[in-house]
RNA sequence: GCCUCGGUAGCUCAGCGGUUAGAGCUGACCGCUCAUAACGGUUAGGUCGCAGGUUCGAAUCCUGCCCGAGGCACCA
């Protein structure tokens, strides 16, 4: 048995997620967690809200709240939509917890102690009209360089020159708008990168079978200018880890926190700890997971992302678990993700554009979501979510060629012989050319599900779908019926089984429909059908059974119109 | 500006050096009538972004250009 450890990127405390998100990163993860979960194999499926940084402040502020308890009520949030799509994680942790906050200071200790930590005292702007130091993003002004009134600290939109906040005429603070703004001294950490640079790319290089998208973007980081640069892992905020060295105070930091990028792929692992202490077990049971020396050193670790993440699942959280000097699992695997857009642009939080992951639910169950998403995820480039192809996909894919397959035949069924699997009859042609077929088609969506790659898959599944209704209208038990019941009584057994084997398969993709697949054949133990043939003999003759309502309803053009000019939020 | 990825039928995509460029959806036609007016079959539809080049042969390799997206280091 195999033993998989699957990471998904951690969505940001601030705000709810939209589509996306949602498919960018903890879907797709979901998608393999199930089913490795579903080839017996042992896996650990671990995600978490990121929570530190400046926009969980500045977002607590505006809700009038302490961020701790903002945070707190966010995180329940995102919980409660991940648990209503079936993200199956086996722990949704805080990068905020007391788990993640030792881990952090753990592996910011021994980098010290490994000569990778230097202090750098630096200048930086500070505004105290807010009562605090600003990113460069935080701060706006005219660009030196061509007059732009709105160009920011790092960089300005218009003539996209790079910029320093000190180049700005007439800067102000984005969060009050105020110009009381002065360069005052800070110190703070820098991780060095540089000092790792031959060991993470030596890493990079050998990392063969990853897609382009991935290692790119790495060795650009490691190779472009003067090469990988020290990295600053430390900040004068509120909110986040204290910067310690191990349990020891670090003497020069007193109020200072950790970077958000530092703490949070940090929380991967704490979550795992997170996971074991809430089950009351002990370190041994999430150390198997990550420590090479012991037990990890047969796992296979995956993780997913979006393609903004990549830098830092390439080289930050590398660099931090290869300088720690002890023995943590490091990533085997990294899937990443283009953007989803919607109908012609982005997604917009702010002005209300697109579709969000509680409102995906309030209109339609999570299975029509999750069929979708996945079966157009953006792969290869960015994709595009439009309600039209979202419509006609959802009817046509799971309303008629699964939906009704599963219709027709219990339906068949119920009337011939009653609501139990009839007896009598054996295969012949037909039933074989099927089972070599599904055969062959079942290995193949097992080729998909392992490398991977997600529409192939869906395509598979889909195909598989399809053999069940071509079985059917070449059979024709129906017609059979009148002149052979025997053998009708067959080949409306074979199609109950295939409703079984379509539960099985399908359970990754839209779990909530396979379970009530599975609960009307009554038939709770859902095997992966390694042996197709044998696995459509397991709803025996006379087994009971129940005819589902109505698995997917389609969905009208009135709805289709109706949703559109609902999330098409402000024109600007 | 630099780096990377993408631009293939009306739509969403596959193919990435070798027979007449494929799939699903949409359209047209036929069949079936068990079923969510569902299903199955047939068929239509493309100078493979543009211009050059390499090759016996290019959607596939190279060069330039156009269009879209991301990255370019402290925004998560």
């Amino acid at each position: 048995m195999a033993r998989i450890l699957i990471t998904s990127a951690i969505p940001y405390i601030n705000g709810i997620k939209h589509l996306g998100n949602l498919v960018g990163s903890q879907l797709p993860a979901d998608l393999f967690a199930r089913y490795q979960r579903g080839r017996g194999n042992e896996v650990m499926f671990l995600c978490a809200t990121d929570e530190h940084g400046t926009p969980a402040e500045l977002a607590a502020a505006k809700a009038g709240k302490p961020v701790a308890d903002y945070c707190a009520e966010m995180h329940e949030v995102q919980a409660d939509i991940a648990r209503r799509f079936g993200l199956s994680f086996d722990h949704f942790g805080r990068s905020s917890s007391p788990q993640n906050h030792a881990l952090t200071q753990h592996f910011a200790g021994q980098l010290a102690e490994h000569g990778l930590i230097r202090e750098v005292v630096e200048q930086q702007m500070y505004s105290r009209a807010d009562g605090r130091f600003l990113p460069d993003r935080y701060i706006e002004g005219t660009c030196p360089n061509c007059g732009f009134e709105s160009a920011r600290g790092d960089q300005c939109d218009n003539c996209t020159k790079q910029l320093d906040p000190t180049d700005l005429i007439n800067p102000h603070s984005t969060i009050s708008g105020s110009t009381d703004l002065e360069l005052r001294e800070t110190k703070h950490l820098y991780l060095r990168q540089s000092a790792m640079k031959d060991k993470l790319e030596a890493w990079i290089d050998s990392k063969t079978d990853w897609p382009v998208l991935t290692t790119s973007i790495a060795k650009k980081w490691l190779n472009d200018g003067d090469g990988l640069q020290d990295r600053g892992i430390t900040r004068d905020l509120d909110w986040g880890i204290p910067v310690k060295k191990g349990a020891e105070d670090w003497p020069g930091m007193e109020g200072k926190v950790f970077y958000v990028w530092f703490d949070a792929p940090i929380e991967y692992i704490a979550c795992a700890k997170e996971w074991a202490d809430a089950k009351g077990l002990d370190d041994s049971a999430w150390q198997r997971w990550w420590r090479t020396d012991k037990g990890a050193d047969d796992v296979r670790y995956v993780e997913f992302m979006g393609k903004d993440n990549v830098p830092f699942h390439t080289l930050g959280f590398p660099a931090t678990l290869m300088g720690s000097g002890e023995p943590w699992k490091l990533v085997d695997y990294i899937k990443s993700f283009n953007y989803l857009n919607y109908d012609g642009g982005q997604f917009s939080t702010s002005r209300g554009r697109g579709v969000f992951m509680d409102q995906a639910l309030e209109i339609l169950p999570a299975d029509y979501w999750r069929w979708w998403l996945l079966s157009h995820a953006p792969e290869s480039s960015d994709a595009e979510f439009t309600w039209d192809n979202f419509q006609v996909s959802v009817n046509k894919d799971l309303a008629d060629v699964l939906g009704n397959f599963v219709s027709r035949i219990t339906k068949f069924c119920r009337s011939k012989f009653g609501e139990a699997v009839p007896e009598g009859g054996a295969y012949g042609s037909q039933e074989e050319a099927l089972l070599a077929d599904l055969t062959a088609r079942v290995r193949a969506y097992e080729g998909c599900m392992e490398a991977m790659e997600v529409r192939k898959a869906s395509q598979e599944l889909r195909a598989i779908w399809v053999a069940g209704n071509e079985y059917l209208q070449s059979a024709a038990p129906w017609s059979t019926f009148k002149t052979d019941p025997e053998t009708a009584a067959m080949q409306v057994r074979l199609g109950l089984n295939l409703i079984r084997l379509y539960a099985v398969l399908s359970a990754p993709f839209i779990p909530f429909t396979s379970a009530r697949l599975a609960e009307a054949m009554g038939i709770p133990d859902l095997g992966w059908p390694d042996d197709v043939a044998a696995a459509l003999t397991a709803l025996p003759a006379g087994h009971g059974f129940s005819v589902p309502d109505v698995l997917f309803a389609k969905i009208s053009d009135e709805d289709r119109e109706d949703w559109q000019s609902r999330f098409a939020g402000i024109r600007s």
